[in-house]
DNA sequence: CAACACCATAGATAATCATCTATGACTATA
DNA sequence: TATAGTCATAGATGATTATCTATGGTGTTG
């Protein structure tokens, strides 16, 4: 029975030096490149003989060349060689976050602004691709309590030893009312004023509502008449066909204004912010060290965000910090 | 600065381990599967994460599963694997024989019946290529001499201690005459016949030349004129066109007869055998050995030469005992 | 044929590897 | 919340590797 080539000892160091001195032809010659004894490749080749159970050089006027088998060997050197090169450029690029994926969570309202924000980064990064989980403020906490993505955007981070939440965003609540609504031009208005009018709210789950509500209670103002609608875009068309006055994030309005309008409640817009939320713990996927980066950079120039760009660059900063 | 992956330390050992532990997504599995113990699959799993620089499994649901980069790494093993994998079956092949390459040296006058071992052999061992290289005995000698190439074939073997030779063909020199010769129905046609005759032969450096002057000598003749072409075939036009009588290989006269006929002399054929040629000392590629098996399974058949076949399976023998 | 270049082998050593057993920590499930 | 299963770590050990220096053999070339 023939013996086959004995891969489990294989090293790619064997096959290295094996494909130099098939390149060059002499063992001292490869010894001076690599930087090694005479003696030292010498061994080496004749281990990788032993593993290959078969002569793999041999001497021809005075220099050493493949013998047939030797030939192979040398092309599959090369090729594994370079195989694993790739896989090692494609590390590096890894690391520099310039290829890979991250995946963020974004409460729903978030999904407004995100993607100016996710567009350039995609356009600079096409080698990154990124996962964006949309939800409630709940479902959302829900995918943060299983660590299930990378960065998560809330208006209020979850309370944790373990978070690290930078607000990098105004997300500015306002009261809107339809198009030709007598409210629009009143001036100094106050929420008494409307007191009486039917309000369409988001879920107690979600964010706005939270606010709003807590607002409420504190100016202890009770609404009579609410009704729940469990998406930004059906309160807008509920707004829009005079169903009755809704608070939502001014960027809900700004993105498609169409049939709605902001009122100059006093004591509005609530304001808020969108929080990047991390845990500390979390090994954050370069790539996604990158966006937060990207990020910063574009905050003050593209969204006047001076604050947010301090945010974020003291999240960075924490980030590396923590590894 | 980032460090890429440390090339130089990875195993395939490594590799067909980490493969297993993601295929079995365990550790314990895997250290079953490939016997050993699951805190040495556990340790070559943390080698490879730090030859990697980057962590390459995470747990998940009680399983463990390979990071971005680790899936990346993955391909990277089953690919090295595979073609690690495809190397040695080359080797198997190439040991069986049923793969790579040899060469043999044919005396001119052979190469008129090697293509009919040749060519079945290389039909059924279609991976295999051979390279015939063909000159008369004397460029045969240089070749012999210089080690160029793995089997040759002589009539009459050069003598030396490192030579292996098995007759393995009768190669019956016979004296042709043009087509409607007037010597071609003489009963008992003897040479003394046919001394005024001019004989076209080759040069002094061929097997057949020099057998057919050994075959003079002995028998006391001296030829009246003669006239030295150097190519079998070339002889063969010149009798055909009444420019004298030859001696030739009856293969070469057998192989395409126009125009020219054996003679009916007495004392001929002269009796000649090729015979493989090879040197003790030179380790044969396996094609070459399998090369002559198929020759000596195929002499007493196909060519009704039961004496070839014992010395060729006696040669093989020899080179079997050699190594 | 003397000198030189080149390779092979021997002998030595520190490092690393491949393994094991024993044990501790974590996690999911009964 | 026990219990079983799974992974990680520690500690030990023999084998293998990667290297070196020193030396001897072989073949090439003035």
């Amino acid at each position: 029975m023939v013996l086959i080539m004995k891969v489990r000892q294989l090293t790619f160091r064997l096959l290295q030096v094996y494909a130099d001195v098939v390149r060059t032809g002499s063992l001292t010659a490869t010894a001076n490149r690599l930087h090694l004894t005479q003696p030292t490749v010498s061994q080496q080749l004749k281990r990788l003989r032993e593993i290959v159970g078969e002569p793999i050089v041999r001497h021809e006027e005075g220099r050493l060349v493949p013998t047939e088998v030797g030939q192979a060997l040398y092309h599959l050197s090369q090729d594994l060689l370079s195989r694993a090169d790739v896989f090692s450029q494609y590390l590096e690029e890894y690391n520099r976050g310039g290829r890979g994926h991250f995946s963020i969570g974004l409460v729903n309202t978030a999904q407004y602004v995100l993607p100016r924000l996710l567009g350039p980064f995609s356009q600079a990064n096409p080698q990154v691709d990124v996962t964006v989980e949309i939800g409630n403020r709940q479902q959302m906490l829900n995918r943060f309590e299983r660590h299930e993505d990378d960065i998560y955007v809330f208006s209020h981070p979850p309370i944790d030893d373990d978070v690290l939440a930078a607000p990098f965003l105004s997300n500015p609540l306002v009261v809107v009312g339809p198009q030709h609504c007598r409210w629009a031009s009143v001036e100094g208005l106050s929420m008494d004023a409307l007191k009486e009018e039917r309000f369409l709210l988001r879920e107690p789950g979600s964010a706005t509502r939270h606010t709003f509500d807590a607002w409420l209670y504190s100016a202890g103002i009770e609404l009579r008449s609410t009704q729940q609608i469990a998406s930004n875009e059906a309160i807008r068309l509920a707004v829009a066909s005079n169903m009755g006055l809704a608070v939502l994030s001014r960027h809900v309005v700004a993105d498609s204004p169409n049939g709605v309008q902001e009122l100059p409640l006093q004591g509005f817009p609530l304001k808020s912010r969108w929080h990047f939320v991390i845990r500390r713990q979390r090994r954050l996927p370069p790539a996604a060290i990158r966006f937060l980066s990207h990020v910063q950079g574009s905050l003050a120039q593209a969204f006047d965000e001076p604050e947010g760009e301090v945010a974020v660059a003291a999240l960075l900063r924490a980030l590396k910090a923590e590894r």
